[in-house]
DNA sequence: ATGAAAGCGCTAACAC
DNA sequence: GTGTTAGCGCTTTCAT
């Protein structure tokens, strides 16, 4: 196994060749190497302290010559943290995700911080897993993305989190959720939904839809409740009524706009427009809707939320509410890191805006 | 402000209200509010020894109402390894890393291990970073996926990255790389390229097409080349050559496929189909073909490579060669942690697949 | 079954 | 400038 005596360095001899006998150096060997101490290694090592010029040099050509590395471990032991932010999301594979993610990492490694990703798929159970071992690792800032659910339940064990990781120096940061109230540590940077849902609704009638469906409101989750309420308050604003029997529920994926759709169409219901709660439905609601032969934007106008790369690979291509995903996670881990200095800027809403396409129609038919 | 005084640790005066001290509790912490001592909580930490059941309760307990977690690095420091893994791609945005993301996650937590995601955007100079950052966090794999440049300043890059990252003890694993030659040590997960091909454009020949173009052929970048390899072999098999103007050099991405697919067009080669040399690809050829009034599959069938999700949403839904996305990344990281037992798997490849939809014609036209 | 002591590799006070 | 001395929080012999 690898023993390694200071001064004195006696390799093991390599039993087999294969299991190489692992054994990195250490500040040691470079120091007795270079004919130093272990502190003038430290010293060249962090740059911040005067050393002579010949023993850096010399100290440099042995960290060179025995492939030196630092070992962050005990780096982070003697220092407070670990260089590293958490990215907790339900799936990768998403895009929405995924986007946010690159803004994530981008901004990390700005701010020379490593990322670690973790996935929970939704379970509640795999957050608090996720959540401890984030502690254990003492992460500078825990980035939880999503819409949540607007239970007591919720709110509470995140709120728990948020102590919990406060104890030992990390930051919880939610992005795409809602506030969890006053005194609670932590950030959060959220997306104008309502405002979305809003501008998307009134370009609808503004262009002539008066029966607009909503396809895939989810009770409960944030997001879907605050762009029901743009949805809602567009048509309020001139003096219409969205019609209950047309908001219908369901999930955010594809096969639920494809089967939402078939049944909105089965039920005979009369609308010249879809909102769909996300892109990925509305993906699926343009194969129901072609498959059941109608045109899109000509008999029915299509608009999704989010938009994510597929909204230019569909036919028609979608008109949908863009949200700035890469600078969610930028904006994330910004304030999380620089929260001692930018104390106000705890809660922030990143804007939202519709992007047109071949899937409505220009205003004036 | 968690506050917690051991048996005679005495706080800093926390100065102001804002910004806590931050100051979580340690095994010594527990072990005197256990009345134990440090290695008795270390014990039951580890849960690898015996500790009267009375003493473990009492520990639990404290450990309970201390809030107590680990501290990793400390951990990391006495032990071997970080119980880390991490993946390395050019951009997690695109659905080829994430999808091998998702396993590379699924199965780093399978394994008790935590995942760090690097982006390099292709710069050679931000790998070499990358991969001493892991060297410094002592990860137990360092897995890189995508396509690599068939050059020898690449190979002599890469082998020497795996020597580096050996001598920590940390394994690289190339995923839908080559392998770097016998002798270096690494682990190469990859799919079959060439078998993809073969099985596409022998579908496409077998359903009558004789003037297949390829678009997007990448020079140098081994992916492409097996791909080309796949596509010729299947043409001379069946005594056929494939036109050499018919093999467009491009890049793999959505404009270029729109690009190509114009250019091919105005060239007035002749061609009934189109094999792209990615998903992407294939999308902008899609839309390409449809602003020119090409019908698909109709005039000309469209494939792609990759089978990533956005095949199932274009129009029409493309016909395409799957890829085993995240068994790639569970086999990465299987075969990492295990190369001890597994030591005659070092280098394996997982199969390809067609996947028929509706962008070409079934054979027999 | 439990405690005492010796590090793991590095940094940060203190000396000189 | 550079060396010496203490730890950081935990695990792990070695005693008891």
């Amino acid at each position: 196994m690898a023993k390694r005596t200071a001064t004195v360095k006696q390799h093991s001899v390599p039993s087999a060749d294969t299991s190489p006998a692992k054994d990195a150096s250490t500040v040691r060997d470079v120091a007795a190497r270079a004919g130093v101490s272990a502190s003038t290694v430290s010293r060249v090592l962090g740059g911040t302290y005067p050393v002579a010029a010949s023993t850096r040099a010399r100290v440099l050509k042995a960290m060179r010559e025995l492939d030196y590395v630092v070992n962050a471990h005990a780096r982070a032991l003697g220092g407070a943290t670990n260089k590293t932010v958490a990215f907790v999301v339900d799936d990768v594979t998403g895009p929405f995700y995924a986007h946010i993610a690159r803004g994530v990492e981008e901004q990390a490694s700005a701010e020379g911080r490593l990322c670690m990703l973790c996935t929970t798929h939704g379970d509640p159970q795999r957050v608090l897993a996720v959540v401890e071992t984030m502690r254990e690792q003492r992460a500078d800032a825990v980035i939880v993305v999503g819409g949540a659910w607007e239970d007591k339940a919720y709110q509470d064990r995140m709120t728990h989190f948020a102590h919990a990781l406060d104890r030992v120096g990390s930051r919880l940061v939610l992005v795409g959720r809602p506030p969890l109230g006053p005194g609670v540590p932590a950030t959060v940077v959220d997306y104008d939904n309502e405002g979305g849902a809003f501008a998307m609704t009134s370009h609808l009638i503004a262009s002539g839809h008066q029966r607009i469906a909503y396809l895939g409101r989810v009770p409960g989750l944030s997001t879907s409740s605050q762009r029901i309420s743009g949805f809602t308050r567009a048509h309020e604003l001139l003096g219409l009524t969205p019609h209950p029997k047309l908001i219908l529920d369901g999930v955010y994926s594809r096969s639920y706009g494809y089967q939402g759709t078939r049944e909105l169409l089965a039920s005979g219901a009369e609308f010249t427009a879809i909102f769909a709660g996300t892109d990925m439905v509305a993906a699926g609601t343009l194969q129901a809707l072609r498959e059941a032969g109608v045109r899109v934007p000509d008999d029915v106008a299509v608009v999704g939320y989010d938009d994510i790369p597929v909204a230019m690979d569909v036919f028609p291509s979608l008109t949908t509410v863009n949200i700035p995903h890469e600078e969610l996670g930028r904006t994330a881990v910004r304030l999380a890191l620089h929260r001692d200095e930018l104390p106000d800027s705890q809660h922030v809403v990143l804007g939202t805006h519709i992007v047109v396409r071949g899937s409505t129609r220009r205003p004036g038919r």
